[in-house]
DNA sequence: AGTTTCTTGGT
DNA sequence: CCAAGAAAC
């Protein structure tokens, strides 16, 4: 058999198991170069992430390790993403190139710029659904979540037929380097890189009578209990592939015991199909990467005070909750979903900080931390994105400690300094009386911030601030 | 995917 | 006074 060669471009599909470009591959050649290019220009960003990279390349890796099983091997190369791929395909005659689609801004230019010059082939996903696939009647792009995920589910009815690794590969000898081995991911992230691993978390959040995706509506809420999938890293570096995990949710959707599990798991899926919509928004409306979606917004009066943001920054808001949910953020790399709205909210109307501020911060330590979704979720909770919360829903965070950390278990388990604190006082310690704190050995204000805002005044002044934008 | 305040109908 | 629901922010 002539050799033919065709290179699989790794980017954010970091796994064997449901890939479309490795599967293009394999039809179009009988020898596949699996090529990861370090580009310097995403690792120099300054929304890129250590951690983020070391979990990138404890991924990468693990993707070797599982193309050496089949015979084969990961294939790295440094520089620019258009020079590295002429050099791989003069140095192995490969004919073709083949990769997934990535929607995000910077890439969508790199790749636009590459299929005029090089014979790139672009397959779908990372969402399921592709983004020009999911429109209005008119052919405009949905701007509201519900009719969009209603549209969604209609052009998805099934569940999507994956397809497996391949037994066997071979990749031709040619040059690789080695990973940085630096910086090392600290122990501290509780998150295994690589598709085994995301495999695993899958099957354990989804399969069984008594699956957690079952009891998710009721417990994905609460802050203090390990309730939610856990899969955004995966999904972020699709170490796992989206399609695995929307299959996985409508299996369990035809599976579910009770009425119960079934809206758990619709509630699940929904989330899913969350983020395929905001991958969505950013791939019609790339602007909003840089500004507001909603333009009455545009112009807001953000107070920007360095030490509030930095207060914020480093879990020293005085407000439990808050500072757990930081704590959280920069020790595992991740954070619940309900702590990102709590602080998000915080950040931005509690102390009228641009959301752009925030979501460079979470783009810095999040693993799963992606354009869209983190976009998304920050224009959402500012008010001024698609299908936002009204300006007016103000997250009290007092309020939301007590009802998603009702024990005060989670911030105990971020502040220590807060362990002999009493429940009655865990959310809002400054109630604590003098001789309240002695006995707990905890002084306000030395061995735990004041509040550095009080939530009514912050209340009212971010109603006025958006009011005035607003008229 | 919210919170606060006002209103109503009960005691 | 209180609880529940509506209305406003």
């Amino acid at each position: 058999m002539t050799p033919r060669t065709a290179i699989w471009w790794i980017r954010r599909d970091q796994r064997l198991v449901d890939n479309a470009a490795l599967h293009a591959a394999m039809i179009d050649a009988n020898h596949i170069v699996p090529l990861f290019i370090l580009d310097d220009q995403l690792l120099s960003s300054r929304y890129s992430s250590d951690k983020r990279t070391a979990f990138m390349f404890d991924g990468l890796r693990s993707l070797d390790a599982d193309l050496r099983a089949i015979g084969g091997t990961l294939i790295v190369r440094c520089g620019d993403p258009i020079e590295v791929l002429r050099q791989v395909m003069q140095e192995t005659s490969a004919t073709r190139i083949f990769a997934e689609h990535d929607f995000s801004p910077y890439a969508t230019r790199r790749d636009s710029n590459i299929v005029n010059q090089l014979p790139l082939t672009l397959l779908s996903q990372p969402s399921v659904a592709h983004p020009d696939d999911v429109l209005k009647k008119d052919g405009s792009p949905y701007t509201v979540f519900t009719p969009y995920s209603k549209a969604w589910k209609a052009s998805n009815p099934d569940a999507p037929e994956l397809e497996p690794a391949p037994e066997r590969i071979a990749v031709p000898e040619i040059e690789s380097h080695s990973l940085p081995e630096t910086p090392a991911l600290p122990e501290s992230v509780p998150f295994e890189a690589g598709y085994a691993a995301a495999h695993r978390r899958l099957q354990q959040f989804t399969e069984g009578d008594d699956a957690p995706v079952f009891t998710y509506s009721a417990q994905r809420n609460r802050i203090d209990l390990d309730a939610t999938s856990r899969m955004s890293p995966y999904l972020r570096f699709g170490m796992i592939s989206p399609r695995e995990a929307i299959a996985a949710a409508m299996r369990a959707l035809d599976n579910a015991p009770t009425r119960d599990a079934r809206r758990s798991a619709e509630t699940w899926l929904n989330e899913l199909i969350w983020r395929e919509f905001y991958i969505a928004i950013l791939h019609h409306f790339p602007h909003v990467r840089t500004i507001e979606f909603q333009d009455q917004y545009r112009g807001m009066n953000w107070i920007n005070d360095p030490e509030d943001r930095s207060a914020w920054e480093n879990a020293e808001t005085g407000y439990p909750i808050v500072d757990a949910c930081i704590r959280q953020l920069k020790s595992e790399g991740w954070m619940h979903n309900r702590g990102r709205m709590i602080t998000a909210s915080f950040l931005v109307k509690h102390l009228l900080v641009d959301w752009r501020a925030g979501e460079e911060h979470f783009m810095q330590h999040l693993l799963d931390g992606d354009p869209a979704s983190n976009n998304g979720g920050w224009q959402w909770t500012a008010g001024t994105g698609t299908d936002a919360a009204p300006y007016f829903r103000v997250f009290n965070p007092i309020l939301q400690s007590r009802r998603y950390d009702p024990y005060g278990a989670f911030i105990r388990k971020w502040i220590p300094e807060l362990g002999n604190v009493p429940d009655r006082f865990i959310h809002e310690p400054w109630t604590m009386s003098q001789s309240d704190q002695e006995e707990s050995g905890c002084t306000i204000g030395t061995d735990y911030p004041e509040p550095i805002v009080e939530h009514t005044f912050a209340r009212q002044r971010a109603l006025a601030a958006y009011k005035r934008s607003d008229d």
